[in-house]
DNA sequence: CTTTTTTTGAATTTGAATTTCAATTTCAAT
DNA sequence: ATTGAAATTGAAATTCAAATTCAAAAAAAG
């Protein structure tokens, strides 16, 4: 994706940093990624790549991707931290499988709206929120129901 | 409350485990307290109790309280992990505050059916989940805009 | 080219979570 | 009361991702 390269470049140049060749593959990396990742299972891709990175850039470069509005930090259980696009990527919630791990991506508008209507209530301005369904995917089920 | 330690007493022996001083006092702290706790934060308290408990106990009593259904970890933005009460306190969600950390507990059963509806939609088994909407709290607002 | 500033990344530090293990306590059997 | 096995405790050590440090390398400015 074009523009998001432009985007990062825009972010950059106003922050008085450079586009640097590891900070164009980071975001390469990243973008190329269909799943969420890790800093460290970016730096795992990054490091084969033609300009290495090191670890601490890949930190440091999801960082910027985060302030950039390009990345966004998701955390589904556990504790370690994952990325996901944000930008070409509207918000949405998880549903994530207990048993395998796996996670479907959802929206539900009525929801949204409810959840709107739940913060007037409050005097509450909403910002962004987070909503994630754990349970079980159906493919385990099924493992479970006729092994 | 009597019948949390009750709860407590009935789980630790279905464990095998004996109800200690420790043990009792820790969920005395934690039931008394009302906020969201850390594991530190009840053991600052647990240390000037008459029977102290040293971090490590504490630990270890906040995992069996969880264990038993009594205390659930909460995790409303930052990365240290609280716990709150969870036996007599029915399931919500939070409102959290981005400016003073406060937060509201609010639960829309209307939500909560939505959230069922969603996930039957993709053949997913809901266990339970978590919603948590980050924004500015009605005091926030004000000492904004007529300081 | 020379100087100044930024960037990089190996190494170190941090900090909360978790584990280890020796000392202590509990408790049932002599 | 004494013994000893089992459970409990808690100071200390370990873990591990996150964050920081700092000297070398690269880029930008002059
Ligand atoms: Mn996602
Ligand atoms: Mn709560
Ligand atoms: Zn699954
Ligand atoms: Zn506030």
């Amino acid at each position: 994706m074009r523009d998001v390269q432009d985007v990062f470049a825009g972010f950059l140049e106003k922050r008085g940093l450079s586009l640097t060749r590891q900070r164009r593959e980071i975001l390469g990396v990243f973008l190329d990624a269909k799943r969420h990742l890790t800093v460290e299972g970016v730096y795992n891709i990054a490091k084969k790549k033609v300009v290495r990175a090191g670890y601490t850039t890949v930190f440091r470069t999801m960082k910027l991707l985060r302030e950039a509005g390009i990345a966004k930090e998701v955390n589904l259980g556990g504790k370690i931290v994952k990325y996901e696009r944000r930008y070409g990527h509207e918000h949405h919630d998880h549903l994530v499988c207990l048993e395998c791990g796996s996670f479907v991506e959802a929206l539900d508008p009525e929801i949204e709206k409810l959840q709107n209507k739940l913060c007037n209530k409050f005097d509450f301005t909403p910002r962004r929120h987070r909503m994630e369904i754990f349970g079980t995917c159906r493919r385990c089920r099924r493992r479970k129901h006729k092994p």
